[in-house]
DNA sequence: GAAGCAATGTTATAGTGTTGCTTTTCCTGC
DNA sequence: GCAGGAAAAGCAACACTATAACATTGCTTC
């Protein structure tokens, strides 16, 4: 775990919500008060994400620190298109029937991605979007 | 559904795997002989999404008709990362666990990205990628 | 201190998607 | 037939996301 390394996750973990490339881009520069590049931090993503610290989350193509990172959890994501929040969750029982299915198929299954967009509790509340 | 949504619908299930936007606009330039801006085609897939006559795989920047437009389906895809195909499957078991881990949080959801990566039977028969 | 290696820096470019506006098409009612 | 209007498509420019290719740094090992 290298400076640079800690300091994207740190900034993913104060942002509070699925991040951009390009948004951690900027804060990576301002805190370093100095331009840093697009693989620079996309490498550095990509290691946080090999090392289950860090999730992208496809349908936003945007980023999360992981909250359980010393579990194989399943990258269970529900999205709020109002707040732009994300909650992970830990549900095992998704990733049974998903291997019963790949099962199924005689598919041999790597990664898998679930997401859920709509709206969080606390914006449902307020109202619609 | 006009004749550019129906052609794009056709070359997606022509070309038999997911297939990014940039690809079809040029397979669409190519078959009308004229130029088509990415607009035109981003238009026509949000219809064909619209109508759930096609989805967007989203770990992969690409579109695919979906198999019983009829039915609400789930939209389950398994990817294979060696060949390039997608299978879509409709289990509503998924669902039905992703609508109830909604209501333990007062999650309202909207949509699902369910999406698995690995390997087919095929290739995984022939041999690792 | 030179070789080797992992990480990072740098520049340029590829790939994906959208905005804003204009033009065309097609339908509808007169 | 033909004005009016709405939906669709054309078009140019741009914004956002990601990677390729190559150079540099700094540390380790011999």
């Amino acid at each position: 775990m290298t400076e640079l390394r800690k300091r994207v996750l740190e900034l993913l973990w104060a942002s509070g919500r699925p991040t951009g490339a390009y948004e951690l881009i900027e804060a990576v520069t301002r805190r370093d008060s100095r331009p840093v590049g697009p693989p620079t931090v996309y490498r550095a993503l990509e290691f946080l994400m090999t090392q289950g610290l860090v999730s992208r989350i496809e349908s936003l193509n945007a980023y999360v620190p992981c909250v359980h990172p010393e579990r194989d959890h399943d990258c269970l994501f529900f999205i709020c298109s109002r707040c732009r929040t994300s909650v992970e969750l830990d549900d095992p029982r998704i990733g049974g029937l998903l291997a019963e299915d790949a099962a199924v198929l005689g598919f041999v299954a790597t990664r898998r991605t679930v997401e859920v967009e709509g709206m969080c509790a606390q914006c449902a509340e307020v109202g619609a979007a």
